[in-house]
DNA sequence: CAATTATGTAAGATTTTATTACATAAAAAT
DNA sequence: ATTTTTATGTAATAAAATCTTACATAATTG
Protein backbone atom coordinates (compact mmCIF):
# COMPACT_ATOMS: atom_id res chain seq x y z
CA UNK A 1 0.00 0.00 0.00
CA UNK A 2 0.99 3.55 -1.13
CA UNK A 3 1.76 6.35 0.75
CA UNK A 4 -1.22 7.57 -0.29
CA UNK A 5 -3.65 5.08 1.50
CA UNK A 6 -2.10 5.08 4.49
CA UNK A 7 -4.59 6.20 7.55
CA UNK A 8 -2.26 8.82 9.23
CA UNK A 9 -4.08 12.23 9.40
CA UNK A 10 -5.79 14.05 12.39
CA UNK A 11 -9.36 15.36 11.51
CA UNK A 12 -7.97 18.88 12.07
CA UNK A 13 -5.15 18.76 9.51
CA UNK A 14 -8.05 16.76 6.83
CA UNK A 15 -9.91 19.94 7.39
CA UNK A 16 -7.20 22.16 6.56
CA UNK A 17 -6.58 20.64 3.58
CA UNK A 18 -9.82 20.07 2.21
CA UNK A 19 -11.34 23.80 3.66
CA UNK A 20 -14.07 21.68 5.25
CA UNK A 21 -15.26 21.98 9.01
CA UNK A 22 -14.77 19.33 11.26
CA UNK A 23 -18.52 19.17 11.41
CA UNK A 24 -18.59 18.21 7.82
CA UNK A 25 -16.32 16.18 7.69
CA UNK A 26 -18.02 13.70 10.50
CA UNK A 27 -21.61 14.20 9.45
CA UNK A 28 -19.91 12.55 5.82
CA UNK A 29 -18.53 9.71 7.89
CA UNK A 30 -22.12 9.50 9.31
CA UNK A 31 -23.68 9.36 5.83
CA UNK A 32 -21.03 6.69 5.14
CA UNK A 33 -18.93 8.66 2.09
CA UNK A 34 -15.95 7.91 4.02
CA UNK A 35 -14.15 5.68 6.62
CA UNK A 36 -11.67 6.96 8.71
CA UNK A 37 -9.87 4.17 11.25
CA UNK A 38 -9.32 4.78 14.90
CA UNK A 39 -6.85 4.65 16.96
CA UNK A 40 -7.23 2.65 20.31
CA UNK A 41 -8.00 6.25 21.65
CA UNK A 42 -10.80 7.00 19.46
CA UNK A 43 -9.26 9.56 17.72
CA UNK A 44 -9.97 9.14 13.34
CA UNK A 45 -7.04 9.05 11.33
CA UNK A 46 -7.43 9.27 7.38
CA UNK A 47 -5.22 9.16 4.16
CA UNK A 48 -4.98 11.31 1.77
CA UNK A 49 -7.17 9.28 -0.52
CA UNK A 50 -9.75 10.29 2.48
CA UNK A 51 -9.00 13.80 1.67
CA UNK A 52 -8.90 13.39 -2.00
CA UNK A 53 -12.37 12.04 -2.16
CA UNK A 54 -13.85 14.37 -0.09
CA UNK A 55 -12.68 17.01 -1.97
CA UNK A 56 -14.72 15.42 -4.80
CA UNK A 57 -17.33 15.56 -2.16
CA UNK A 58 -17.29 19.45 -1.40
CA UNK A 59 -17.38 19.81 -5.06
CA UNK A 60 -19.98 17.89 -5.58
CA UNK A 61 -22.11 19.81 -2.59
CA UNK A 62 -21.06 22.55 -4.14
CA UNK A 63 -22.98 21.29 -7.25
CA UNK A 64 -26.22 21.23 -5.26
CA UNK A 65 -25.56 17.57 -5.15
CA UNK A 66 -26.89 15.65 -1.94
CA UNK A 67 -25.40 12.96 -0.03
CA UNK A 68 -27.53 9.94 -1.04
CA UNK A 69 -26.74 10.71 -4.31
CA UNK A 70 -23.09 11.17 -3.86
CA UNK A 71 -23.22 7.27 -2.13
CA UNK A 72 -25.07 6.24 -4.91
CA UNK A 73 -22.64 7.49 -7.40
CA UNK A 74 -19.67 6.14 -5.41
CA UNK A 75 -21.25 2.96 -5.77
CA UNK A 76 -21.65 3.01 -9.61
CA UNK A 77 -18.25 3.76 -9.55
CA UNK A 78 -16.96 1.01 -7.20
CA UNK A 79 -18.92 -1.37 -8.89
CA UNK A 80 -17.83 -0.42 -12.38
CA UNK A 81 -14.15 -1.09 -10.67
CA UNK A 82 -15.35 -4.45 -9.28
CA UNK A 83 -16.95 -5.25 -12.43
CA UNK A 84 -13.95 -4.31 -14.95
CA UNK A 85 -11.26 -6.19 -12.46
CA UNK A 86 -13.44 -9.65 -12.46
CA UNK A 87 -13.49 -9.14 -16.05
CA UNK A 88 -10.02 -8.52 -16.57
CA UNK A 89 -9.29 -11.63 -13.95
CA UNK A 90 -11.08 -13.82 -16.00
CA UNK A 91 -9.77 -12.51 -19.32
CA UNK A 92 -5.99 -13.22 -17.37
CA UNK A 93 -7.33 -16.45 -16.44
CA UNK A 94 -7.83 -18.03 -19.67
CA UNK A 95 -5.97 -16.59 -21.75
CA UNK A 96 -3.17 -15.64 -19.45
CA UNK A 97 -2.78 -11.42 -20.51
CA UNK A 98 -0.50 -10.11 -18.86
CA UNK A 99 -0.80 -7.14 -16.47
CA UNK B 1 5.28 18.68 -4.03
CA UNK B 2 4.13 15.10 -3.43
CA UNK B 3 2.48 13.56 -0.49
CA UNK B 4 5.68 12.28 0.92
CA UNK B 5 6.77 15.67 1.45
CA UNK B 6 3.57 16.79 3.05
CA UNK B 7 3.74 17.67 6.83
CA UNK B 8 0.80 16.58 8.03
CA UNK B 9 1.59 13.91 10.57
CA UNK B 10 0.91 13.89 14.43
CA UNK B 11 4.30 12.42 16.93
CA UNK B 12 2.61 9.65 17.69
CA UNK B 13 1.79 7.95 14.56
CA UNK B 14 5.35 9.11 13.58
CA UNK B 15 6.39 6.72 16.83
CA UNK B 16 4.08 4.18 15.41
CA UNK B 17 5.31 4.00 12.28
CA UNK B 18 8.69 3.78 13.02
CA UNK B 19 8.98 1.80 16.03
CA UNK B 20 10.78 4.86 18.15
CA UNK B 21 9.66 6.46 21.45
CA UNK B 22 8.46 10.01 21.08
CA UNK B 23 11.10 11.28 23.42
CA UNK B 24 13.96 9.82 21.11
CA UNK B 25 12.02 11.71 17.90
CA UNK B 26 11.80 15.32 19.98
CA UNK B 27 15.59 14.13 21.01
CA UNK B 28 16.96 13.79 17.12
CA UNK B 29 14.69 17.56 16.49
CA UNK B 30 16.75 18.76 18.90
CA UNK B 31 19.80 17.40 17.65
CA UNK B 32 19.11 19.19 13.82
CA UNK B 33 18.45 15.85 12.72
CA UNK B 34 14.81 16.50 11.44
CA UNK B 35 12.93 19.11 11.29
CA UNK B 36 9.01 19.16 11.80
CA UNK B 37 6.35 21.89 11.10
CA UNK B 38 4.20 23.27 13.55
CA UNK B 39 0.78 23.95 14.22
CA UNK B 40 -0.33 27.77 15.87
CA UNK B 41 -0.99 25.67 18.66
CA UNK B 42 3.02 24.19 18.77
CA UNK B 43 1.84 20.56 17.90
CA UNK B 44 4.64 19.36 15.42
CA UNK B 45 3.66 18.05 11.72
CA UNK B 46 5.79 15.47 10.17
CA UNK B 47 5.99 14.13 6.46
CA UNK B 48 6.52 10.82 5.09
CA UNK B 49 9.59 12.19 4.38
CA UNK B 50 10.91 12.06 7.50
CA UNK B 51 9.12 9.10 8.97
CA UNK B 52 11.80 7.43 6.50
CA UNK B 53 14.64 9.63 7.59
CA UNK B 54 14.15 8.57 10.70
CA UNK B 55 13.98 5.31 9.84
CA UNK B 56 17.55 5.33 8.33
CA UNK B 57 18.18 7.15 11.33
CA UNK B 58 16.95 4.31 13.62
CA UNK B 59 19.22 1.77 11.81
CA UNK B 60 22.26 3.83 11.99
CA UNK B 61 21.82 4.32 16.18
CA UNK B 62 20.99 0.86 15.75
CA UNK B 63 24.89 0.35 14.02
CA UNK B 64 26.51 2.34 17.41
CA UNK B 65 27.03 5.69 14.95
CA UNK B 66 26.28 8.83 17.56
CA UNK B 67 23.67 11.86 16.57
CA UNK B 68 26.96 14.20 15.63
CA UNK B 69 28.26 11.39 12.96
CA UNK B 70 24.53 11.03 11.45
CA UNK B 71 24.51 15.13 10.67
CA UNK B 72 28.00 14.97 9.45
CA UNK B 73 26.50 12.34 7.20
CA UNK B 74 23.55 14.09 6.14
CA UNK B 75 25.46 16.90 5.80
CA UNK B 76 28.00 15.30 3.27
CA UNK B 77 24.64 13.91 1.28
CA UNK B 78 23.25 17.00 1.13
CA UNK B 79 25.96 18.63 -0.16
CA UNK B 80 27.01 15.95 -2.31
CA UNK B 81 23.29 16.77 -3.43
CA UNK B 82 23.75 20.83 -4.20
CA UNK B 83 26.84 19.89 -6.06
CA UNK B 84 25.18 17.30 -8.37
CA UNK B 85 21.94 20.10 -9.06
CA UNK B 86 24.56 23.01 -9.68
CA UNK B 87 26.58 21.56 -12.09
CA UNK B 88 23.59 19.74 -13.86
CA UNK B 89 22.10 23.55 -13.58
CA UNK B 90 25.44 24.72 -15.28
CA UNK B 91 25.10 22.26 -18.09
CA UNK B 92 21.50 22.87 -18.67
CA UNK B 93 22.90 27.10 -18.77
CA UNK B 94 25.21 26.10 -21.30
CA UNK B 95 24.38 23.20 -23.68
CA UNK B 96 20.51 23.26 -23.23
CA UNK B 97 20.84 19.63 -21.98
CA UNK B 98 16.87 18.52 -21.40
CA UNK B 99 15.55 17.19 -18.00
C1' DC C 1 37.34 11.14 36.36
C1' DA C 2 34.46 14.72 34.32
C1' DA C 3 31.58 15.79 30.52
C1' DT C 4 28.51 14.41 26.99
C1' DT C 5 25.12 11.45 24.78
C1' DA C 6 20.90 9.05 24.71
C1' DT C 7 16.87 7.78 26.77
C1' DG C 8 13.17 7.04 30.43
C1' DT C 9 9.81 8.90 33.34
C1' DA C 10 6.90 12.23 35.91
C1' DA C 11 4.21 16.52 36.46
C1' DG C 12 1.30 19.95 34.90
C1' DA C 13 -0.37 22.82 31.18
C1' DT C 14 -2.25 23.22 26.68
C1' DT C 15 -4.15 21.56 22.40
C1' DT C 16 -6.86 18.57 19.85
C1' DT C 17 -10.45 15.44 19.31
C1' DA C 18 -14.75 12.96 20.70
C1' DT C 19 -19.69 12.59 21.78
C1' DT C 20 -24.09 14.40 22.56
C1' DA C 21 -27.53 17.65 22.24
C1' DC C 22 -30.04 21.61 20.67
C1' DA C 23 -30.98 24.94 16.99
C1' DT C 24 -32.21 26.13 12.30
C1' DA C 25 -32.39 27.15 7.33
C1' DA C 26 -33.15 24.93 3.08
C1' DA C 27 -34.83 21.21 0.41
C1' DA C 28 -37.68 17.18 -0.26
C1' DA C 29 -41.60 14.45 0.59
C1' DT C 30 -46.34 13.88 1.73
C1' DA D 1 -48.97 23.84 2.96
C1' DT D 2 -47.31 21.00 6.42
C1' DT D 3 -44.20 17.70 7.88
C1' DT D 4 -39.84 15.41 7.45
C1' DT D 5 -35.20 15.12 6.19
C1' DT D 6 -30.78 17.13 5.10
C1' DA D 7 -26.87 19.74 6.25
C1' DT D 8 -24.50 22.49 9.25
C1' DG D 9 -23.32 25.51 13.39
C1' DT D 10 -22.51 25.86 18.11
C1' DA D 11 -22.03 24.73 23.04
C1' DA D 12 -20.79 21.69 26.84
C1' DT D 13 -18.05 18.31 28.79
C1' DA D 14 -14.89 14.46 28.77
C1' DA D 15 -10.97 12.13 27.09
C1' DA D 16 -6.89 11.68 24.24
C1' DA D 17 -2.73 13.48 22.56
C1' DT D 18 0.88 16.58 22.77
C1' DC D 19 3.98 20.11 24.83
C1' DT D 20 7.72 21.72 27.94
C1' DT D 21 10.62 21.24 31.76
C1' DA D 22 13.04 18.77 34.96
C1' DC D 23 15.38 15.03 37.15
C1' DA D 24 17.56 10.47 36.80
C1' DT D 25 20.92 7.38 34.84
C1' DA D 26 23.64 4.17 32.04
C1' DA D 27 26.88 4.20 28.51
C1' DT D 28 30.30 6.51 25.91
C1' DT D 29 33.81 9.96 25.06
C1' DG D 30 37.42 13.23 26.05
Amino acid sequence: MSYKDRKVINIGMVSELTGLSVRQIRYYEERKLIFPNRTEGGTRKYSFSDVEKLIDIANQIEDGMQSSEIKKMQKRKSDRKVRDEMIRGQLNAVFGIRK
